[in-house]
DNA sequence: TACTGCATGTAATGAGTTACATGATTAC
DNA sequence: GTAATCATGTAACTCATTACATGCAGTA
């Protein structure tokens, strides 16, 4: 993915460390249901991505686990570090790290629009718009996720929209 | 990283697909260095990832390769097969892996921006912005790359600018 | 001659994916 | 009681990463 330098946090990493200092006490599994609740596909919170992961982290002692128990059920809760706290703060704060373009499945497509017919450009235009309008009327997985969290997507949704209407334009323009 | 379902290509294949349309006949080293070129440090472009892509692709019988000479120096040469074709036209026109929003370090961070303070947070978003517009002055490693491309690359610049004024102005409002 | 770029690969490693497996608890 | 959810993990697999290795060709 991109472990661009040692001594620095993957993407994955900081993130769960921001998890982990949003929900502390938090277990494994409410990492893993964070990660999947996220609108990108991107992080999926697989169990096989999830555990490892916290264990890589309480092993380098960015998180300490204390071990719970419900009745019968226990459970491992992990609290950030100091030593944690300072590496993701490095992490978010990392300015050349923010402001890479990173990965985005229409940016990809837009780089290559122009080798289908303009029927189809224009079709598949179309179809993208009206699915990400309708993106943004849903109730966007409601349960968990935070009204700060909501509010950054719906910004991020209504300028995707924005893009949308300035590349057809350029495409209008024959510059796409 | 994202094979979502079978019978579908991953992002890289796709791209790879569209960059030996776009480039035919391409070498290998071609598509490494074309994937190497782009503005995101997602496409690495390293040999160890586009040599077994392209046996891969090969293989499938979306690309044929003919192996060329110049002097004592051989090497293949690659085009699109018609199935190619119609493989990387369903990839492109995929609206449902267009819509997702995939990775951005900048949205990573602005979700958990709240947990640092206001101080760092205003410092980063200054430094963001001013980053933001050094690499849009810039000549964009314009030795490969195309108009087309460039046009796109500096809509999608001028719309991160416009979403952090918007950001920005959330914050300010309390709701990120 | 030496350096840079073209061109092709491989080996070890790291890390995420799917799928499987187990068991406790809660809601209907 | 049974289905869904909480909670934890492992195994096989895929694939990209870094680093290394080789050799030809053009240029300063």
């Amino acid at each position: 993915m991109s472990k661009i330098t040692e001594d620095k946090l993957t993407e994955m990493e900081g993130l769960a460390l921001g998890l982990v200092k949003t929900l502390q006490p938090a277990s494994a599994y409410a990492l893993a249901a964070a990660f999947a609740q996220s609108p990108s596909a991107f992080w999926s919170g697989s169990a096989g991505a999830v555990y490892p992961l916290v264990k890589r982290l309480a092993k380098a002692g960015y998180i300490s686990g204390e071990k719970a128990r419900t009745g019968k059920r226990k459970s491992t809760l992990y609290r950030l570090t100091p030593s944690g706290n300072a590496m993701f703060r490095d992490w978010l704060l990392d300015v050349e790290r923010a402001i890479n373009p990173g990965f985005d499945p229409l940016r990809s497509r837009m780089s290559m629009i122009h080798l289908v017919s303009p029927q189809k450009r224009d079709a598949f235009l179309a179809n993208v718009e009206t699915a990400l309008h309708d993106t943004k009327t849903d109730p966007l997985s409601a349960k968990h996720s935070t009204e700060r969290f909501r509010a950054l997507h719906n910004s991020w949704l209504k300028q995707r929209l924005a893009w949308l209407g300035r590349l057809k334009a350029l495409i209008a323009a024959g510059k796409i």
